[in-house]
Parts: C-alpha cells; structure tokens; sequence
DNA sequence: AGAATAGCTTTTTATTGCAAAGTACTTTTT
DNA sequence: AAAAAGTACTTTGCAATAAAAAGCTATTCT
C-alpha cells in the first residue's frame, strides 16, 4: 500500500496546469480590465471551440469570471480573474517554481551523458 | 480559420507536462546510474500501475531506456534518461521557465484586486 | 434572397490518468 | 507440503477531458 506521500508535484492542480488554460490564466493575470473573447482567442492561439471549453471549467472552477454583453448588436464575452482564482493561481506558480528549480538542478548536476 | 501562432505554451510538450512524469523525469535527471522502480515508486509517490503505465509511455517517446535483469531471484527494473530524452527535458524546462516568468510577470503588475 | 462572416456553444471523438485486478514468482508460516 | 503472504511488476477498465467537429444565431455583403 503507496501511502499519500508529500510530494511537491502534486500542488501541480490539473486546472492550471493544462498548457492552453495556463496561456489563459497569463493573459487574464495582466488585464484587470479583463478579455474578451476575441483577445484571447488570438492571444492563445485557440480555436473558437476549445477556448469556450477552456472558460467553462475555469469559470465553473471560480477562477475566472464571465460576462456576457452586447456591444451595440454584437455580443460580447469578457473573462476577468476572480480574486480568488488570482490567488490559487499565485500559489500554483509558487509550486511550479519550486519543480522546475528541482528538475533544473537535477538535470545540470548530471554530465551531459557518457558511454 | 485560426492559424497555428507560435504561442510558447504549445512547447509544454505533454509527455513531460504530466505532474508525474514530471517527477519521474525529475527524479532520473538526478541519477545517471538510473533509478528503480522501487525507488522511483517511492521518491514520486506513485502507485505501481501508475508508475508502470507513466514509464511505459516514456519509454514509447523514447525519453527513457528501461532495463529488466534479475538480482539473485528478484526481477529488477531500472529506468536511466536517454541522451534524447535529456535533451528535450531541458528544452521544455526553458519552456517553463519562460512560461512561468511571463505568468509572474503578469500577475505581479496587477493590484491584488479591488472593488 | 442567399452566401459568407462573426461570435459563440454544444456534441462527438479520442486520449489518458488512475485505480484495481491480475500475473508470476519467492518467501514465510502452519 | 500446502497455504498464505509478500514482491515486483503489468494489464484492464473506467471516468475525466482536451481537441475537433458541428451547431446555433445574428449580421453583413452581393
């Protein structure tokens, strides 16, 4: 029996981990203003589907926030962090940093390989 | 249409982006001589159905080499990084890094929130 | 009017992380 | 000697989910 040992990895929450909404969270943490749809469908390079998809879980986890408006006749979506999203996602960089200065010293410790 | 952009996420290649195989990668970068199953059971605090399956897909991506041999009676897997594999762990740790430092970056220009 | 475009959402498909069960032994224990 | 209990893995099966495809709904172009 593999009892639940501390390992650091596991802050590594899957709802940010995933790369695509990794790319979402960063752009949402540099506008307090928020984006919309179309900003960081380009800023993320993801299709019309996946960054529906991506906003779904984010905003069903609380981390983000989504509004829906019109702009004359358009419609518009605009997803900001919630405070509380902002926070978790500070803490998850905090033990994103901690892994990889691991994983670096792990990796410059050893010789580039040999026979 | 959306193009594919050249957005620095898309190098968090997935095979290493699994917290898991993060920490196997992690735990092998460390070990030129290689590492257990055992040990690497324990150091990642995996199950051995999750270690076995983790440690197959590396080895399909050609990012580990696993050796069988045998130990008096006891069968004993050993799994060291291969030099390609080293490689393109490097490579996505710079990915990392970047990713993390532009994530920091962002959320530390914004105010904690207000209103 | 009909076709194309914009701005999304929903559904489908394919992958895969994970737990549990299974295999093939060896080492006790009774 | 047979049964029970380990050890060291592997395989199976399912539930979660990322990505792709298909669907809206409304507007603008021709």
């Amino acid at each position: 029996m593999t009892s639940k040992k501390q390992v650091p990895y596991a802050a590594l929450k899957r709802i940010f981990h995933e790369p695509n909404r990794l790319a979402i969270m960063s752009a949402l943490a540099g506008a307090s203003k928020g984006c919309s749809f179309t900003d960081l469908r380009g800023a993320c390079a993801l299709t019309d589907g996946n960054l529906s998809r991506h906003l779904k879980v984010l905003e069903e986890e609380k981390a983000v926030h989504i509004e829906k408006a019109f702009v004359g006749v358009k419609p518009r979506t605009t997803a900001t962090l919630t405070d509380d999203g902002r926070q978790r996602f500070m803490v998850y960089l905090q033990a994103l940093e901690e892994v990889l200065q691991a994983a670096t010293r792990a990796i410059q410790s050893e010789p580039p390989a040999t026979a």
